[in-house]
DNA sequence: TTTATCATTCCAGAAAGTGGAATCGTTGCT
DNA sequence: AGCAACGATTCCACTTTCTGGAATGATAAA
């Protein structure tokens, strides 16, 4: 007794998640009548149907929901024997990773980073691209970028990414600051002066429509900068107020600049930031190994801003 | 990208294990060249020889020696998916389970084993079938019998078998027997007269192999039984010695008997208990799980004569 | 050098896989 | 109830892959 032909464990996966004869058929570039001929193979080996007619569509039986997990995990696992080959060598390579993220994100992981990928890889070098005002797609799709780190809203939907932290905003004032002797309220933090930071002139963003919306009130942007090192020293002289990303106040002291912290008093929209790269990148093994380790150093990290 | 063919996977376990193109082959009944060319085709997957001319011989590589582990676990736990299936419905199975030992394993292991198996198949039955002279091996191949438990030399060379415990005899005496005065030396303890416990009225075995290839000497046996019953309760009324495995010294109440036991003053062969089945049984989910319920009842009843 | 053994390649036939077309099964709408 | 739409399955002919036997290549021992 041979046992079943293991590259089932292929089919098997994807109609599970797809749920559906045609879907993974398409996911895994083959006919409808190829993969309605797998699943015949599934289900003889199986002894399941595997899929069940649930109307007009099927549903996933519930023995096959039951060993999805497992299957994913099998998949991956066989997958990774090859990497393993891959990166055997790591203490050998040599690799170059340019990565463009922003100034928060370079001072919050570069180090730590860098410290991770030089444990398996003593040679890796790490350029950090500098952040300008193209899509990072572009570069990304050319190769001029490896990995992208950030939170744009612009990004081609062929580039893949992955949700690293998620960030909110926090008010930042002088630490004797009015504001700070009451509670926070919409109808009193529209009685300060606001700075913006933004690269592109972009003074308002959710705290404005969330204002708007919500309260019908409207915040003044008194000075809009291109990044925050320039307020942060000069802030404690001033009524002005700060919105800065976790990141970042976690980044500055705080105390020591004379300054203070408060949350604003409405849920804002979470900041996500992810890790981007091109499909060229996906099934490299050196490159994956980067991206999990990335993944895995900002989550120690920014643990309480995990994703 | 799909990723290379899953079922490669069986191929590369056997070429690593076997460490020979030929032996592979025979053992998954396919021809030299089909092998050559699975392997050929886990060179080019992996990027790795796998195996490597060493002489007239083949030896595995290093990358494939570190992978065999997980290879063979991902083969494992493919093939243990489809036991799930077969697994899952235990609980309203009623399987029967026709097991041959003897009175000694019985003894100790027939109710732990019912209560572990029970715990996962309430409706599950195990026939203890009565051990007769004839070898086991016919009523395993017969499927008379789905399992034998026991020590016997004798068992056809396709019965499959896994070792469950091992076991040693001590000498069980009167509690105040002359023997236990002073230290067992062979000596001495060729004074005394022995019983001996065999069904087919085999006197001698391994003590007396040991006493005249190492010693010169030679024991008297007074008096041959067909089991142990007949003479646990008179034992104490006589200096008879009564040489016993361990694991019927654990049952019986040595004290509450009168009786006590010492150690022979030599190494004997170990007594490997094992259990052993027909192929037919190999990979049938259910009966896997019997035996593996088994395996683990004996090491934990038996701990200190586990395997 | 010859022999023995194992691994690899060649070859012809068998087996399995493929996609397009046809059919089947289910639901929703009229 | 009948029809249309959609997805799953089966049929069919062709293509591709796999198979084992024969031949060849590689290595060590006598």
């Amino acid at each position: 007794m041979r046992g079943y032909d293991l590259d089932l464990l292929r089919y098997l996966q994807v109609l599970i998640e797809e749920e559906s004869v045609s879907l993974a058929a398409r996911r895994l570039k083959v006919s409808e009548p190829a993969m309605s001929r797998h699943l015949a193979k599934l289900r003889v080996a199986f002894a399941d149907p595997i899929l069940v007619q649930s109307g007009r569509r099927m549903s996933a039986s519930v023995f096959a929901l039951g060993i999805l997990d497992r299957v994913q995990e099998l998949v991956r696992n066989a997958d990774s024997l090859i990497e393993t080959r891959a990166l055997a060598n790591l203490a050998n390579m040599a690799p170059t990773f340019t990565i463009r993220a922003n100034d928060l994100v370079v001072a919050a992981l570069a180090l730590p980073l860098l410290q991770a990928l030089k444990k398996e890889c003593p040679r890796c070098e790490v350029i950090w691209a500098p952040e300008v005002d193209d899509p990072a797609s572009d570069p990304l799709r050319h190769g001029r970028v490896d990995l992208y780190i950030g939170a744009t809203d612009v990004m081609k939907p062929e580039i893949r990414r992955q949700t690293l932290f998620r960030d909110h905003m926090q008010g930042v004032v002088r630490k004797d600051h009015p504001i700070l002797s009451t509670p926070v309220t919409p109808q009193n933090m529209v009685l300060y002066d606001y700075i913006s930071v933004s690269r592109r002139g972009r003074a308002q963003g959710p705290i404005d429509w969330v204002l708007r919306a919500q309260y019908g009130l409207a915040r003044r942007i008194a000075m809009v900068v291109p990044n925050y090192h320039c307020m942060v020293e000069s802030l404690k002289d001033s009524d002005l107020i700060l919105p800065l990303p976790g990141i970042v106040i976690d980044h500055i002291s705080v105390k020591a600049l004379g300054l203070a912290t408060f949350r604003f008093p409405f849920p804002l929209p979470s900041i996500d930031a992810f890790q981007a790269w091109h499909p060229r990148r996906d099934t490299d093994p050196v490159h994956r190994w980067l991206r999990e380790t990335l993944f895995r150093v900002s989550h120690r990290v920014l643990g309480n801003k995990a994703a």
